[in-house]
DNA sequence: TTGAAAGCGCTAACAT
DNA sequence: ATGTTAGCGCTTTCAA
């Protein structure tokens, strides 16, 4: 592996000219250039990162903390997220935290460690305090998260607009026992999501059963239990809010095998638009959030606060997720016959 | 930032020491040894990854190239691949190369600035005279791919007994026109594949007809269009192996518009077992993969290379593919009745 | 058991 | 326009 004194040597120049000439500097003769880029051809040259990263203190590359990267969402998220990055000149870190506050910890580290410049958060595991002292050391976004009194730039949807938006969509089609479902992961973006919908339910002089709330639920089988779980109330909903695709697959899956009429017994809404959504029968009515604005977003914001070494700002970058409307929310045909 | 002279400084002791104790080095007496800890903890010292780098010439990184990981499999193989690079110290950084020869190469170089201390490659784009020229620089692993004539280890499904397998199944369940979709991608993996299932037909004295070969299906929408352009065929295939379970899913969903019986009037294989699969109706015959077997064999594999400094070596990690047997693929009624 | 000193490969003052 | 030199933070001979 040749280094810049090999090709100063070669060139006959020294290393800080190859240098120039590597970094687009100005203050070097068309005619040293030339010979040093020779050098560097001849020699197959390539300049070490690792001495560029202690040299400049910066290493170019950015970390992404995720839960899991096989969620669809985020492997959505991340696939946006690494060519922003590729573009910039930045490689991307991969993190799955596996929802552990010391997994989270210890990724968080590289940042003290100066491995990475910047660090992006798709969710949060520890408290805010702990993760707050490590703004010493560099600049930290949250992308898919909330929390009011961090001082950092939060990439977000306005999950109190997402919960209001699809509770009123379910009234509008004549519900009134809507059932609602959370993956038992508290933040402060499900907990704005569920007051949200529970407004709407208010504003129509509903008032929101807590039986009607199903907790940690995500997978496809976590619906077909919840299905089951339904069926037993005393009073079963006409509709479910599922808070993700893979539960309202569960629940549609099971209700069919019931022998269940969808969407006539049952409403459906899903939540992330997953391709599974226009598959399954009938189609799910879903939430659509704009994973590639908010992924493109998050990494203009860090790249400017490590180029601004400004570790610490409050800025708020709202989105708004949009309803899909498909089969499984179409007005009920029982409810059109007695109207 | 504190460093090492910081902490020596204030212990009273040298740099040397220091490293010593952060090294776990022998031969620094327990006193001591205290000393420079509760420097360190006083400091909140972290050791910096770039120098240590320099100094050590490795990076503790890992380079994973992957062609768009949003794909169900690359985000499952990513997925236990970070599990297992965490596990062992090491970082994983994600390079997408979008089936760009040119990304692909830019990729590689990483290998050549030294930020990564390996490469796992999923995909090949480059002609292998190309890629084997990064070998000088330190070692790649195949994990999901094979170059025949490529001097490096690889990590893999036997292809070859994949589609014999497949061809094989559809041919006890009765069926002798059978469709065959590939997505496109051209490799040895590929090729195998297709001639394994070839080879199973032969045998059973049938002659794959090239017509009956659907290229570049991957998607959903490629399934929808694929169960058109079948429909026009002047003999209809009773079965077809859709080489993804998208594309199952995509001749499923327009079959079933089209007023078809499944299995009866088709009988479809997908690939892959995702999630799916046992969602939609007919539940679907699937390729189930040994993604986390697969992923940790390429970890070891590539730890192994670094540590012994050995990138080239001829190594084949074979493993085999299962066949998930379901409701797409069942006993055909009017087989069964005229038999 | 501990320390002094050299050096990994690069960039940027500073000098010329 | 080009070169000299110091130093980023760490580890490792080598010497004591």
């Amino acid at each position: 592996m040749s280094t810049i004194e090999d090709v100063a040597r070669l060139a006959g120049l020294s290393r800080t000219t190859v240098s120039r000439v590597l970094n687009d500097h100005p203050y070097v003769s068309d005619e040293k250039k030339k010979l040093v880029q020779q050098a560097m051809e001849h020699l197959g040259y390539v300049p070490n990162s690792a001495a560029r990263s202690l040299r400049n203190q910066k290493s170019q590359i950015i970390a992404v903390l995720i839960p899991k990267i096989s969620t669809p969402f985020f492997s959505q998220l991340i696939e946006i997220l690494e060519m922003a990055a590729s573009a910039k000149g930045y490689q991307l870190i991969i993190c799955q935290t596996q929802f552990s506050k010391q997994k989270e910890r210890s990724y968080l580290n590289l940042l003290k460690t100066k491995q990475v410049d910047g660090v992006i958060m798709t969710s949060i595991e520890n408290d805010w305090s702990i993760i707050d002292s490590y703004l010493n050391y560099g600049p930290i976004v949250l992308c898919n998260e909330v929390v009011e009194q961090a001082e950092i730039p939060m990439v977000f949807i306005n999950q109190t607009k997402s919960g209001y938006m699809i509770a009123k969509h379910l009234l509008e089609r004549g519900h009134k026992h809507i059932a609602y479902c959370s993956n038992g992961y508290i933040s402060e973006g499900m907990t704005a999501r569920k007051e949200g919908f529970i407004k709407a339910l208010a504003e129509a002089g509903i008032h929101f059963q807590s039986k009607l709330h199903f907790e940690r639920v995500s997978t496809v089988n976590d619906g077909k239990h919840i299905f089951r779980e339904m069926e037993n109330l005393n009073i079963c909903p006409t509709a479910i809010f599922t808070g993700s695709d893979a539960v309202a697959a569960g629940i549609i899956s099971e209700a069919k095998k019931a022998g269940w009429s969808l969407p006539d017994d049952l409403a459906i809404v899903g939540y992330d638009n997953m391709e599974l959504t226009e598959i399954i029968e009938p189609m799910v009515t879903t939430v659509i959030l704009p994973v590639e604005e908010m992924a493109s977003k998050a990494m203009d914001v860090i790249y400017e606060k490590i180029h601004k070494k400004q570790f610490r700002s409050f800025e708020k970058h709202e989105f708004a997720s949009k309803l899909a409307l498909r089969d499984s929310t179409m007005f009920r045909r029982n409810l059109v016959a007695t109207s």
